[in-house]
DNA sequence: CTGGTAAAGTCAACAAGACTGACGTAAATT
DNA sequence: AATTTACGTCAGTCTTGTTGACTTTACCAG
């Protein structure tokens, strides 16, 4: 790690920021895998993982804040959820305050899925964690939101957190 | 499996844990994003994308080593090479060692593409690292490269580092 | 030099998961 | 009462991945 230009913008250089690409590129990779193959049992997908976990995350939350969340269409949406509700593992009540909404939460079922899916993501998360260290993680996760877009920043602010 | 264990895993709790998987999912969104736009004037897709992106990191590489860092099927890589060799994006020369392989490389036009979208994602890059500054950088690195399965890994450290 | 293996390309069929566009229903809002 | 919103659905398309089978060409080892 040699610089000509200062200390400063060591971290800026155009090879390095390729690098950072690919590292995000191959991590991916790696951090959808193991749901991956424990979803292929299941005859489910990303897409179904996915809607399993934000559910989880925000019991009785509706079909238009997942969608936002997701950022795909309500067809796309619907697919998956139409067949996790037909399998049982999602509960779609007719909303109380608004009687057009849809409150969607995980059966025990459902979440006996989740907690398998999120079990082995985070088992690799907590791996890699522990090899580098909490300063590593901080920054890990500030680059990470810096990333975002706004609205999805705004998406991931409004999720639970720790604590 | 919830974490009250002292100081040094505080960062291991659960709910932290389940922030860094979404912080992944949402930043890998933004990271796509520039990219997909640009991309979709050429009538390509992200698939294409990791082509160039790949043919130009390792100039001459070879299908089968495309293939390993893609980790698809050839019969997936190939349907994108082909358009990108009829566009006249990509090059593909009989090797020189070994006459079965062909050695990749991009076209001034298929510079040209790569150049504008490795731009628009540096850009992003750029952005984020300044945003939260170079230690920042480095453990999010080091997060990602313990994400990564062992042979991805290895295609990872088999990319030109800077400097 | 011959038989086996390897690299690449191709055809065909299929599936997941995204998209658009159009339409319907029920409930809330104006 | 009219309009908008939330949700659901039908139908068709596209990209990108998959399997499986087959060919051509080239390398290599016996």
């Amino acid at each position: 790690m040699d610089d000509r230009r200062g200390p400063h913008l060591l971290f800026l250089t155009d090879e390095q920021l390729k690098k950072g690409i690919e590292a995000m590129f191959f991590a991916y990779k790696g951090f959808t895998a193991d749901p991956d193959r424990i979803l292929e049992q299941y005859g489910y997908g990303r897409a179904h993982h996915r809607a399993i976990h934000f559910i989880h995350r925000s019991p009785g939350t509706t079909v238009n804040n997942l969608l936002g969340i997701l950022g795909v269409t309500k067809q796309s949406l619907n697919r998956v959820l139409r067949t996790l509700v037909e399998d049982g593992l999602v509960q779609s009540r007719v909303g109380t305050r608004d009687k057009r909404e849809r409150n969607l939460t995980l059966t025990e079922r459902g979440q006996a899925l989740e907690a398998e899916l999120s079990d082995a993501q985070r088992a690799r998360m907590r791996a890699a964690y522990r090899e580098v260290g909490p300063e590593a993680v901080d920054g890990f996760r500030k680059v990470l939101e810096a990333m975002m877009d706004p609205d999805m920043r705004r998406h991931f602010n409004a999720l639970k957190d720790p604590e």
